[in-house]
DNA sequence: TAGGAAATGCAACTGAATTGCATTAGTTTT
DNA sequence: AAAACTAATGCAATTCAGTTGCATTTCCTA
């Protein structure tokens, strides 16, 4: 059976995530940690991060991708992904409304197995 | 002033694009106009169509860039792309749902612009 | 139909992401 | 505590999507 470990590479980026109040992205990380690990490393542990459902992905509207804890996992074992993410044009951050539940009504027959809503504009911070 | 042109390129990809019942990546487009143009054509009269608003940018899941006709331009000036996107796992379309608006609670202080809602699972075509 | 500008083709370039492989370092077992 | 197993890492090379510069072509209009 496969394992995981815990390696010291790993452990400084998802405290790194846990403690941004914004999604990440690949290159957001390198900058942060530096010299600690390589750029394909990082790559490598993100995948595994969401592959273990301790972050999950966020396509931002630019394409750019980012990353972000899971902040209600450990209270929904069967969690899902389906907040609001808000995507700020003026100071290019993204943020996990985790409380903002879209609703919408679809026609019969479509199966939806995953959301993914991002709303671009201004935030609160830049709105000032 | 800048004026824009008809060239047979742009008119038999803007017809592809009106004719599909799903939405185009640019691969998808290179594959079906073959020799037509070259490869960095289609980028730019891609960039042109979405610039006269005749086309719209969607975001797929994966991170596919795929464009689609704006069906309701012609009836709204100030139309928004604030419709429903769907992506199958299956067949790997995305289709507009064009008459799905979804609706959420914002908090205060959010100014939205733009809004880019996908749902991805199982399309009708693929649950039969 | 002639002139000016938009559009195209081509080649080169950029940057993000992936792959293969040798090496390093967690974890488990004895 | 040392050995052994294998996940994880670093590095170099590669792939792929998208962009840019520039010479040439094609469209439009005056």
């Amino acid at each position: 059976m496969k394992s995981t470990r815990n390696t010291t590479a790993k452990s400084a980026i998802q405290l790194l995530l846990q403690q941004s109040s914004v999604a990440l992205s690949h290159k957001d990380i390198q900058n942060e940690v530096g010299k600690l690990c390589n750029r394909v490393t990082i790559y490598r542990i993100l995948d595994r991060l969401v592959e273990e459902g301790e972050i999950h992905k966020i396509i931002n509207t630019d394409g750019v991708i980012k990353y972000a804890p899971c902040n209600q996992c450990e209270s929904h074992p069967n969690h899902n992904h389906d907040h609001v993410h808000f995507s700020c044009v003026k100071c290019d951050t993204v943020t996990c409304l985790d409380n903002v539940q879209p609703s919408y009504n679809l026609p019969p027959d479509y199966k939806v197995q995953e959301v993914n809503f991002t709303l671009s504009g201004i935030c609160p911070n830049c709105i000032k």
